[in-house]
DNA sequence: CGCCTCATTGAATAGTCATTCAATCAATGA
DNA sequence: TCATTGATTGAATGACTATTCAATGAGGCG
Protein backbone atom coordinates (compact mmCIF):
# COMPACT_ATOMS: atom_id res chain seq x y z
CA UNK A 1 0.00 0.00 0.00
CA UNK A 2 1.24 3.31 -0.84
CA UNK A 3 1.59 6.07 1.68
CA UNK A 4 0.01 9.48 1.14
CA UNK A 5 3.69 11.67 1.93
CA UNK A 6 1.95 13.91 4.70
CA UNK A 7 1.49 10.71 6.67
CA UNK A 8 4.71 9.97 7.52
CA UNK A 9 5.65 10.36 11.22
CA UNK A 10 7.85 13.62 11.66
CA UNK A 11 8.11 15.48 14.40
CA UNK A 12 6.87 18.97 13.16
CA UNK A 13 3.40 18.73 10.89
CA UNK A 14 1.34 21.55 9.74
CA UNK A 15 -0.88 23.55 12.53
CA UNK A 16 -4.12 22.43 10.87
CA UNK A 17 -3.10 18.73 11.33
CA UNK A 18 -1.98 19.69 14.74
CA UNK A 19 -5.12 21.34 15.21
CA UNK A 20 -7.02 18.26 14.69
CA UNK A 21 -4.90 16.25 16.63
CA UNK A 22 -5.65 18.05 19.67
CA UNK A 23 -9.40 18.68 18.67
CA UNK A 24 -9.39 14.39 18.53
CA UNK A 25 -7.34 13.86 21.33
CA UNK A 26 -9.86 16.43 23.49
CA UNK A 27 -13.22 14.57 22.16
CA UNK A 28 -11.59 11.91 24.37
CA UNK A 29 -10.51 12.83 27.06
CA UNK A 30 -13.94 14.89 27.89
CA UNK A 31 -15.81 11.44 26.69
CA UNK A 32 -13.59 9.82 29.72
CA UNK A 33 -13.39 12.42 32.10
CA UNK A 34 -15.76 15.02 31.68
CA UNK A 35 -15.02 19.04 30.98
CA UNK A 36 -14.02 19.93 34.19
CA UNK A 37 -12.07 16.31 34.93
CA UNK A 38 -10.06 17.31 31.43
CA UNK A 39 -6.42 18.87 31.96
CA UNK A 40 -3.83 20.39 29.25
CA UNK A 41 -2.09 17.20 30.76
CA UNK A 42 -4.49 14.63 29.49
CA UNK A 43 -5.14 16.24 25.75
CA UNK A 44 -1.43 16.38 25.11
CA UNK A 45 -0.87 13.02 26.30
CA UNK A 46 -3.49 11.87 24.64
CA UNK A 47 -2.35 13.40 21.58
CA UNK A 48 0.85 12.49 22.12
CA UNK A 49 2.33 15.78 21.91
CA UNK A 50 3.72 18.40 24.76
CA UNK A 51 2.02 20.20 26.88
CA UNK A 52 3.09 23.88 25.14
CA UNK A 53 1.52 23.32 22.01
CA UNK A 54 -2.17 24.13 22.69
CA UNK A 55 -1.18 27.28 23.86
CA UNK A 56 0.84 27.31 20.12
CA UNK A 57 -1.72 26.27 18.06
CA UNK A 58 -5.01 27.47 20.38
CA UNK A 59 -5.50 31.21 21.74
CA UNK A 60 -6.45 29.20 25.14
CA UNK A 61 -7.70 26.04 26.27
CA UNK A 62 -11.09 27.83 26.44
CA UNK A 63 -10.47 28.70 22.39
CA UNK A 64 -9.30 24.62 21.83
CA UNK A 65 -12.74 23.61 23.43
CA UNK A 66 -14.87 26.17 21.40
CA UNK A 67 -13.41 24.34 17.97
CA UNK A 68 -14.12 20.93 19.69
CA UNK A 69 -17.50 21.77 19.94
CA UNK A 70 -17.56 23.12 16.53
CA UNK A 71 -15.80 20.67 15.04
CA UNK A 72 -18.78 18.25 16.61
CA UNK A 73 -21.74 20.03 15.13
CA UNK A 74 -19.96 20.78 11.73
CA UNK A 75 -19.83 16.60 11.47
CA UNK A 76 -23.13 16.33 12.32
CA UNK A 77 -24.17 18.98 9.63
CA UNK A 78 -22.25 17.54 7.00
CA UNK A 79 -24.14 14.48 7.37
CA UNK A 80 -27.90 15.96 7.59
CA UNK A 81 -26.87 18.33 5.05
CA UNK A 82 -26.09 15.73 2.57
CA UNK A 83 -29.33 14.00 2.42
CA UNK A 84 -31.42 16.99 2.15
CA UNK A 85 -29.43 18.47 -1.13
CA UNK A 86 -30.49 15.56 -3.32
CA UNK A 87 -32.93 17.25 -5.30
CA UNK A 88 -34.70 13.88 -6.85
CA UNK A 89 -35.72 12.66 -2.78
CA UNK A 90 -39.12 13.44 -1.68
CA UNK A 91 -39.80 15.77 1.73
CA UNK A 92 -40.72 12.35 3.12
CA UNK A 93 -37.68 10.61 2.04
CA UNK A 94 -35.46 13.38 2.96
CA UNK A 95 -36.82 13.15 6.47
CA UNK A 96 -36.44 9.89 6.68
CA UNK A 97 -32.49 10.63 5.18
CA UNK A 98 -32.74 12.92 8.53
CA UNK A 99 -33.87 10.51 11.12
CA UNK A 100 -30.99 7.98 9.39
CA UNK A 101 -28.29 10.71 9.66
CA UNK A 102 -29.37 11.85 13.73
CA UNK A 103 -28.15 8.51 14.48
CA UNK A 104 -25.65 7.23 12.22
CA UNK A 105 -22.69 5.41 14.26
CA UNK A 106 -20.67 7.79 13.16
CA UNK A 107 -22.12 10.74 15.05
CA UNK A 108 -24.07 9.04 17.47
CA UNK A 109 -22.07 6.86 19.53
CA UNK A 110 -21.02 6.75 23.32
CA UNK A 111 -18.22 8.84 23.01
CA UNK A 112 -19.18 11.16 20.87
CA UNK A 113 -23.33 11.42 22.94
CA UNK A 114 -20.64 12.21 26.13
CA UNK A 115 -18.82 15.05 24.54
CA UNK A 116 -22.30 16.26 23.31
CA UNK A 117 -24.09 16.20 26.66
CA UNK A 118 -20.67 17.72 28.14
CA UNK A 119 -21.17 20.99 26.55
CA UNK A 120 -24.76 20.76 26.47
CA UNK A 121 -24.62 20.96 30.35
CA UNK A 122 -21.99 24.27 30.12
CA UNK A 123 -24.06 25.85 27.26
CA UNK A 124 -26.42 26.82 29.62
CA UNK A 125 -23.84 29.90 31.57
CA UNK A 126 -21.49 30.08 28.32
CA UNK A 127 -22.60 32.00 25.18
CA UNK A 128 -20.54 30.61 23.09
CA UNK A 129 -21.48 27.20 23.36
CA UNK A 130 -24.69 28.31 22.78
CA UNK A 131 -24.07 30.09 20.01
CA UNK A 132 -21.65 27.16 18.54
CA UNK A 133 -24.50 24.62 18.36
CA UNK A 134 -27.82 26.76 18.04
CA UNK A 135 -26.61 27.95 14.45
CA UNK A 136 -26.83 24.77 12.88
CA UNK A 137 -29.77 23.77 15.47
CA UNK A 138 -32.11 26.67 14.04
CA UNK A 139 -31.29 25.91 10.11
CA UNK A 140 -32.09 22.17 10.51
CA UNK A 141 -35.25 22.90 12.55
CA UNK A 142 -36.42 25.14 9.99
CA UNK A 143 -35.68 22.76 7.15
CA UNK A 144 -36.85 20.10 8.56
CA UNK A 145 -40.61 22.38 9.49
CA UNK A 146 -40.08 23.10 5.72
CA UNK A 147 -40.40 19.53 5.15
CA UNK A 148 -43.16 18.81 7.25
CA UNK A 149 -45.23 21.92 5.84
CA UNK A 150 -44.59 19.98 2.73
CA UNK A 151 -45.84 16.63 3.88
CA UNK A 152 -48.94 18.26 5.04
CA UNK A 153 -50.12 20.18 2.03
CA UNK A 154 -49.27 16.94 0.27
CA UNK A 155 -50.83 14.66 1.88
CA UNK A 156 -53.87 17.23 3.29
CA UNK A 157 -53.40 16.15 6.85
CA UNK A 158 -56.27 17.93 8.76
CA UNK A 159 -55.22 19.85 12.64
CA UNK A 160 -51.29 18.80 12.20
CA UNK A 161 -49.18 21.95 13.01
CA UNK A 162 -45.51 21.36 10.70
CA UNK A 163 -43.89 23.61 13.54
CA UNK A 164 -45.28 21.48 16.38
CA UNK A 165 -44.19 18.43 14.41
CA UNK A 166 -40.69 19.54 14.08
CA UNK A 167 -40.20 20.89 17.52
CA UNK A 168 -41.32 17.47 18.64
CA UNK A 169 -38.83 15.86 16.13
CA UNK A 170 -35.96 17.76 17.70
CA UNK A 171 -36.86 16.58 21.52
CA UNK A 172 -36.99 12.99 20.22
CA UNK A 173 -33.64 13.49 18.73
CA UNK A 174 -32.22 15.37 21.88
CA UNK A 175 -34.47 12.84 24.03
CA UNK A 176 -33.37 9.20 22.64
CA UNK A 177 -29.47 10.45 22.37
CA UNK A 178 -29.59 11.59 26.00
CA UNK A 179 -31.08 8.06 26.96
CA UNK A 180 -29.18 6.59 24.60
CA UNK A 181 -25.83 7.88 26.46
CA UNK A 182 -27.59 7.30 30.17
CA UNK A 183 -28.99 3.83 29.74
CA UNK A 184 -27.49 2.38 26.64
CA UNK A 185 -28.88 -1.41 27.18
CA UNK A 186 -32.29 -0.02 27.03
CA UNK A 187 -32.25 2.48 24.74
CA UNK A 188 -30.42 0.66 21.88
CA UNK A 189 -29.04 2.96 18.76
CA UNK A 190 -30.98 0.77 16.13
CA UNK A 191 -33.94 0.94 17.67
CA UNK A 192 -34.29 4.73 18.29
CA UNK A 193 -34.62 5.52 14.19
CA UNK A 194 -37.46 3.19 14.51
CA UNK A 195 -38.77 4.69 17.38
CA UNK A 196 -38.72 8.36 15.60
CA UNK A 197 -40.21 6.63 12.63
CA UNK A 198 -42.82 5.26 14.13
CA UNK A 199 -43.85 8.76 15.99
CA UNK A 200 -44.06 9.99 12.23
CA UNK A 201 -46.20 7.09 11.19
CA UNK A 202 -49.06 7.91 13.62
CA UNK A 203 -48.62 11.60 12.51
CA UNK A 204 -48.56 11.29 8.94
CA UNK A 205 -49.65 7.99 8.46
CA UNK A 206 -49.88 7.98 4.54
CA UNK A 207 -46.50 9.02 3.88
CA UNK A 208 -44.94 6.79 6.95
CA UNK A 209 -46.63 3.40 7.32
CA UNK A 210 -45.84 1.36 10.51
CA UNK A 211 -42.44 -0.43 9.72
CA UNK B 1 -47.34 38.16 61.45
CA UNK B 2 -46.03 35.60 64.13
CA UNK B 3 -42.92 34.21 63.15
CA UNK B 4 -42.05 30.66 64.01
CA UNK B 5 -39.00 30.16 65.99
CA UNK B 6 -36.71 28.04 64.38
CA UNK B 7 -36.45 30.89 61.33
CA UNK B 8 -34.73 33.79 63.53
CA UNK B 9 -31.61 34.70 62.42
CA UNK B 10 -29.71 32.44 64.83
CA UNK B 11 -25.64 32.27 64.19
CA UNK B 12 -25.69 28.26 64.93
CA UNK B 13 -28.39 26.20 63.13
CA UNK B 14 -28.80 22.87 63.16
CA UNK B 15 -27.01 20.29 60.61
CA UNK B 16 -30.14 19.50 58.53
CA UNK B 17 -31.19 23.65 57.81
CA UNK B 18 -27.38 24.13 57.13
CA UNK B 19 -26.99 21.60 54.93
CA UNK B 20 -30.51 22.78 52.82
CA UNK B 21 -29.24 25.92 52.61
CA UNK B 22 -26.00 25.14 50.80
CA UNK B 23 -27.52 22.40 48.99
CA UNK B 24 -29.88 25.57 47.37
CA UNK B 25 -26.67 27.40 47.34
CA UNK B 26 -25.54 25.26 45.36
CA UNK B 27 -28.42 25.20 42.71
CA UNK B 28 -27.93 28.56 42.24
CA UNK B 29 -24.46 28.41 41.86
CA UNK B 30 -24.61 25.65 38.94
CA UNK B 31 -27.08 27.39 37.04
CA UNK B 32 -25.10 30.56 37.05
CA UNK B 33 -21.40 29.35 36.65
CA UNK B 34 -22.00 25.53 35.79
CA UNK B 35 -20.12 22.60 37.74
CA UNK B 36 -17.08 23.29 36.54
CA UNK B 37 -17.13 26.99 37.46
CA UNK B 38 -18.42 26.25 41.36
CA UNK B 39 -16.29 26.88 43.61
CA UNK B 40 -17.14 26.14 47.65
CA UNK B 41 -16.34 30.03 48.29
CA UNK B 42 -19.04 30.73 45.51
CA UNK B 43 -21.29 28.40 47.59
CA UNK B 44 -20.46 29.40 51.02
CA UNK B 45 -21.00 33.22 49.92
CA UNK B 46 -24.18 32.33 48.32
CA UNK B 47 -25.18 30.44 51.21
CA UNK B 48 -24.00 33.86 53.46
CA UNK B 49 -22.14 31.36 55.40
CA UNK B 50 -17.93 30.80 55.77
CA UNK B 51 -15.77 28.46 53.65
CA UNK B 52 -15.08 26.05 55.96
CA UNK B 53 -18.55 24.76 56.78
CA UNK B 54 -18.69 22.52 53.22
CA UNK B 55 -16.51 20.47 54.55
CA UNK B 56 -18.25 20.47 57.95
CA UNK B 57 -21.34 19.48 56.98
CA UNK B 58 -20.36 17.52 53.51
CA UNK B 59 -17.49 14.90 53.79
CA UNK B 60 -16.59 17.04 50.86
CA UNK B 61 -17.11 18.91 47.70
CA UNK B 62 -18.22 16.16 45.51
CA UNK B 63 -20.38 14.90 48.56
CA UNK B 64 -22.26 18.40 48.40
CA UNK B 65 -22.61 18.16 44.78
CA UNK B 66 -23.85 14.57 44.88
CA UNK B 67 -26.65 15.42 47.51
CA UNK B 68 -27.52 18.56 45.30
CA UNK B 69 -28.58 16.25 42.50
CA UNK B 70 -30.07 14.13 44.85
CA UNK B 71 -32.27 16.68 46.19
CA UNK B 72 -33.09 17.83 42.52
CA UNK B 73 -34.23 13.91 41.87
CA UNK B 74 -36.47 13.56 45.27
CA UNK B 75 -38.03 16.59 44.47
CA UNK B 76 -38.77 15.63 40.83
CA UNK B 77 -39.66 12.16 42.13
CA UNK B 78 -42.45 13.36 44.64
CA UNK B 79 -44.48 15.20 42.08
CA UNK B 80 -44.91 12.91 39.79
CA UNK B 81 -45.51 10.50 42.25
CA UNK B 82 -48.14 12.51 44.08
CA UNK B 83 -50.33 11.76 40.79
CA UNK B 84 -49.71 8.21 40.71
CA UNK B 85 -51.09 7.52 44.13
CA UNK B 86 -54.44 8.72 43.28
CA UNK B 87 -56.29 5.39 42.80
CA UNK B 88 -59.39 7.39 41.79
CA UNK B 89 -57.73 8.45 38.46
CA UNK B 90 -58.10 5.98 34.98
CA UNK B 91 -54.52 5.41 33.64
CA UNK B 92 -54.92 7.88 30.82
CA UNK B 93 -55.38 10.45 33.76
CA UNK B 94 -52.45 9.55 35.77
CA UNK B 95 -50.55 9.99 32.28
CA UNK B 96 -51.73 13.09 31.46
CA UNK B 97 -50.85 14.03 35.44
CA UNK B 98 -47.22 12.62 34.64
CA UNK B 99 -47.09 14.59 31.83
CA UNK B 100 -48.07 17.73 34.32
CA UNK B 101 -45.89 17.00 36.72
CA UNK B 102 -42.58 16.87 33.94
CA UNK B 103 -43.28 21.01 33.12
CA UNK B 104 -44.63 21.80 36.56
CA UNK B 105 -42.85 25.14 37.27
CA UNK B 106 -41.43 24.34 40.54
CA UNK B 107 -39.23 21.90 38.79
CA UNK B 108 -39.31 23.07 34.95
CA UNK B 109 -37.70 26.49 35.08
CA UNK B 110 -34.50 27.74 33.80
CA UNK B 111 -32.26 27.53 36.96
CA UNK B 112 -33.13 24.00 37.67
CA UNK B 113 -33.32 22.69 33.98
CA UNK B 114 -29.66 24.25 33.80
CA UNK B 115 -28.52 22.12 36.92
CA UNK B 116 -30.05 19.02 35.60
CA UNK B 117 -28.05 19.43 32.55
CA UNK B 118 -24.93 20.12 34.36
CA UNK B 119 -25.34 16.99 35.90
CA UNK B 120 -26.39 14.99 33.06
CA UNK B 121 -23.08 15.89 31.45
CA UNK B 122 -21.10 14.50 33.91
CA UNK B 123 -23.05 11.28 34.09
CA UNK B 124 -21.58 9.70 31.52
CA UNK B 125 -18.74 9.61 33.61
CA UNK B 126 -19.77 9.88 37.21
CA UNK B 127 -21.16 6.28 38.29
CA UNK B 128 -22.88 8.39 41.28
CA UNK B 129 -24.22 10.60 39.40
CA UNK B 130 -25.56 8.13 37.04
CA UNK B 131 -27.32 6.22 40.31
CA UNK B 132 -28.69 9.10 41.59
CA UNK B 133 -31.01 10.13 38.59
CA UNK B 134 -31.20 6.09 37.41
CA UNK B 135 -32.58 4.77 40.12
CA UNK B 136 -35.79 7.11 40.01
CA UNK B 137 -35.75 6.95 36.09
CA UNK B 138 -36.19 3.36 35.59
CA UNK B 139 -38.91 3.42 38.39
CA UNK B 140 -40.99 6.21 36.53
CA UNK B 141 -40.01 4.59 33.21
CA UNK B 142 -41.86 0.93 34.63
CA UNK B 143 -44.87 2.83 35.67
CA UNK B 144 -45.40 4.82 32.85
CA UNK B 145 -44.98 1.74 30.77
CA UNK B 146 -47.89 -0.31 32.68
CA UNK B 147 -50.12 2.70 32.04
CA UNK B 148 -49.64 2.62 28.53
CA UNK B 149 -50.26 -0.88 28.90
CA UNK B 150 -53.74 -0.34 30.56
CA UNK B 151 -54.38 2.03 28.21
CA UNK B 152 -53.33 -0.65 25.45
CA UNK B 153 -55.91 -3.01 26.69
CA UNK B 154 -58.33 -0.85 26.97
CA UNK B 155 -58.57 1.06 23.85
CA UNK B 156 -57.73 -2.56 22.02
CA UNK B 157 -55.00 -0.39 20.16
CA UNK B 158 -53.32 -2.86 17.90
CA UNK B 159 -49.71 -2.35 16.96
CA UNK B 160 -48.85 -0.19 19.62
CA UNK B 161 -45.98 -1.20 21.86
CA UNK B 162 -46.11 0.09 25.51
CA UNK B 163 -42.72 -0.03 26.02
CA UNK B 164 -41.67 2.25 23.08
CA UNK B 165 -44.55 4.63 23.60
CA UNK B 166 -43.20 5.02 27.64
CA UNK B 167 -39.27 5.21 25.75
CA UNK B 168 -40.78 7.72 23.23
CA UNK B 169 -42.18 10.04 26.27
CA UNK B 170 -38.92 9.77 28.64
CA UNK B 171 -37.26 10.97 25.31
CA UNK B 172 -39.70 13.58 25.08
CA UNK B 173 -39.48 14.94 28.19
CA UNK B 174 -35.59 15.01 28.07
CA UNK B 175 -35.81 16.64 24.68
CA UNK B 176 -37.93 19.08 25.33
CA UNK B 177 -36.28 19.81 28.37
CA UNK B 178 -32.90 20.30 26.47
CA UNK B 179 -34.73 22.86 24.39
CA UNK B 180 -36.21 24.65 26.85
CA UNK B 181 -32.67 25.70 28.62
CA UNK B 182 -30.86 26.27 25.07
CA UNK B 183 -34.18 28.02 23.37
CA UNK B 184 -36.33 29.37 25.93
CA UNK B 185 -38.36 32.02 23.36
CA UNK B 186 -38.95 28.83 20.87
CA UNK B 187 -39.73 26.28 23.11
CA UNK B 188 -41.78 27.79 25.87
CA UNK B 189 -42.75 25.97 28.88
CA UNK B 190 -46.90 26.20 28.81
CA UNK B 191 -46.98 24.56 25.00
CA UNK B 192 -44.74 21.80 25.62
CA UNK B 193 -47.29 19.77 27.96
CA UNK B 194 -49.40 20.64 24.59
CA UNK B 195 -46.86 18.83 22.52
CA UNK B 196 -46.70 15.88 24.56
CA UNK B 197 -50.04 15.18 24.93
CA UNK B 198 -50.61 16.01 21.05
CA UNK B 199 -48.04 12.77 20.77
CA UNK B 200 -50.32 10.53 22.77
CA UNK B 201 -53.84 11.87 21.34
CA UNK B 202 -51.80 10.38 18.16
CA UNK B 203 -51.11 7.25 19.48
CA UNK B 204 -54.18 6.82 21.79
CA UNK B 205 -56.89 9.12 19.73
CA UNK B 206 -59.54 7.59 21.80
CA UNK B 207 -57.58 8.42 25.21
CA UNK B 208 -55.95 12.25 24.33
CA UNK B 209 -58.30 13.19 21.55
CA UNK B 210 -56.86 16.13 20.01
CA UNK B 211 -56.32 19.62 22.07
C1' DC C 1 -24.25 31.36 86.44
C1' DG C 2 -20.49 28.24 84.56
C1' DC C 3 -19.64 24.22 81.80
C1' DC C 4 -19.91 21.52 77.87
C1' DT C 5 -20.99 20.52 73.39
C1' DC C 6 -20.89 21.57 68.91
C1' DA C 7 -21.42 24.88 65.10
C1' DT C 8 -18.66 28.42 62.99
C1' DT C 9 -14.84 31.10 61.29
C1' DG C 10 -11.13 32.17 58.12
C1' DA C 11 -6.27 31.90 57.69
C1' DA C 12 -2.82 28.43 56.44
C1' DT C 13 -1.72 24.45 53.59
C1' DA C 14 -0.90 21.69 49.85
C1' DG C 15 -1.98 20.53 45.44
C1' DT C 16 -3.43 21.31 40.72
C1' DC C 17 -3.35 23.44 36.45
C1' DA C 18 -3.31 26.97 32.52
C1' DT C 19 -0.07 29.72 30.57
C1' DT C 20 4.52 31.54 29.45
C1' DC C 21 8.95 31.39 27.47
C1' DA C 22 13.78 30.53 26.59
C1' DA C 23 16.02 26.96 24.50
C1' DT C 24 16.05 23.34 21.02
C1' DC C 25 15.24 21.24 16.84
C1' DA C 26 13.63 20.17 11.96
C1' DA C 27 12.83 21.50 7.50
C1' DT C 28 13.40 24.52 3.69
C1' DG C 29 15.59 27.41 0.49
C1' DA C 30 19.64 30.10 -0.71
C1' DT D 1 26.55 23.99 3.78
C1' DC D 2 24.43 27.67 6.32
C1' DA D 3 20.75 30.64 7.72
C1' DT D 4 16.12 31.40 8.51
C1' DT D 5 11.69 30.28 9.78
C1' DG D 6 8.57 28.24 12.50
C1' DA D 7 7.23 24.18 15.28
C1' DT D 8 8.23 21.84 19.62
C1' DT D 9 9.66 21.01 24.29
C1' DG D 10 9.07 21.05 29.25
C1' DA D 11 10.46 23.45 33.30
C1' DA D 12 9.10 27.66 35.74
C1' DT D 13 5.48 30.77 37.09
C1' DG D 14 1.52 32.39 39.18
C1' DA D 15 -3.20 31.92 40.09
C1' DC D 16 -6.72 29.41 42.07
C1' DT D 17 -9.10 26.20 45.20
C1' DA D 18 -10.43 22.10 48.21
C1' DT D 19 -9.41 20.86 52.61
C1' DT D 20 -7.66 21.27 57.32
C1' DC D 21 -7.57 23.04 61.83
C1' DA D 22 -6.83 25.86 65.86
C1' DA D 23 -9.35 29.40 67.81
C1' DT D 24 -13.81 31.45 68.78
C1' DG D 25 -18.54 31.77 69.92
C1' DA D 26 -23.34 30.42 70.89
C1' DG D 27 -26.83 27.75 73.05
C1' DG D 28 -28.47 24.47 76.40
C1' DC D 29 -28.35 22.10 80.68
C1' DG D 30 -27.31 21.27 85.41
Amino acid sequence: MPRIKNQKTTRTASPEVRKNQLIDATIICIAKHGISGTTLHDVTRQAGLSMGLVNFHFKSKDALFEETLMSLAQEHRALWMRALEREELSAADKLRAMVDAQFHPRICNRRKLAVWFAFFGEAAHRKSYRASSSRFDIERQELSAELCRLIIADGEYRGVDARGVSQTLEALFDGFWLNMLMYPTDFRREDMAQRVLAYLGAVFPDHFDGQ
